[in-house]
DNA sequence: TTAAACTTTCAATAAATATTGAAAGTTTAG
DNA sequence: CTAAACTTTCAATATTTATTGAAAGTTTAA
């Protein structure tokens, strides 16, 4: 199998693996497709690339640079745009995680807490049994939470396997 | 706001976390529903508090306890089946992370390592870049697949905390 | 048996989500 | 300026995914 290839499957590997987290597949596949170019790729490599529309191409950029985990680059003499990824997995994967936390987990913890308050005084079993099943939820959401926070504000990997040999 | 609206709306938000996160709208907030119910519920009962048909109350069920999170529960002289969920949430939290590891993290390390194979040997700049963007996601996500194995075989949260306090 | 009670299946349909592509907008070189 | 080069937007369309509901299947009580 040549290089082209094993690319490609990594692509197609990498936008199915997105679709079923809740990425889009386009949105994945441009981060592959930049994640294994050696040199920076124009809107129209990656339209050709992966065969999708300037639009799609567009928006997938657009959002990946949201993100953060792909940058801009000025090619001198070219008005083209050009893009590559943030090569250091552990830097965009934090930025994924702590993004996607943000924006999803957080306004849920936030209900969670709000339904604790709402419900905090009902004096009947079924109230204080529904209080008890939201108060494990948020409590163990917000452990998960602190520990996602702490273990991604540490620098690299090196805590990650400080972790395991405590743990093992 | 009274418990039942409480329900409903922990119920809603569940479903939307779900779909999010790649898991269907109606089997959260089936889930949902059995959580915050005190008795075992029958699927009419679903079918009514959620709306929902009886095909799709039948297959998010299936899915749920196929997953493992949720019972079937026998009642005395009713031929109708009840169910309920599984009230942990440390137990269900790590079936659901541990099934979604195994059925599509595993693929994926899979393919990862299988490229790593295949593009080894190739000498050129080009596929040494290849081969190392590959190797740095294959080993960052064996680590963590690593981790949350050894945090979800401990039982319960005092690892967690143990962990917290390390890392603190 | 058998018929009522209940569960499962799955083709048809609906709903949600992603993608296109052309028009509008913006920037820059000359 | 202004026209070419490039980027962005977004209504229309296509694709994917979820849901329905009625028919088929299964179980059980009598």
């Amino acid at each position: 199998m040549d290089l082209q290839t094993s690319k490609q499957k990594f692509i197609d590997t990498w936008g199915s693996l997105g679709s079923e987290w809740g990425i889009n597949k386009s949105v994945a596949q441009v981060q592959a497709l930049l994640l294994v170019s050696t040199e920076p790729v124009s809107t129209d490599e990656i339209m050709e690339a992966l065969t999708i529309s300037r639009g799609n191409a567009n928006m997938s950029l657009r959002q990946l640079l949201d993100y953060g985990i792909i940058y801009k680059k000025v090619i001198p003499g070219d008005r083209k745009e050009y893009f590559v990824a943030e090569k250091d997995i552990w830097k965009w994967a934090v930025k994924i995680a702590m993004l996607r936390k943000q924006r999803e987990i957080y306004p849920v913890m936030n209900v969670l807490k709000e339904l604790k308050e709402e419900t905090k005084k009902i004096k009947t079993a079924d109230g204080k049994e529904f209080y008890k099943t939201v108060d494990d939820i948020h409590v163990f959401t917000e452990q998960l939470s602190n520990l996602a926070d702490k273990i991604f504000a540490s620098n690299r990997g090196e805590l990650l396997l400080k972790l395991l040999k405590i743990v093992m």
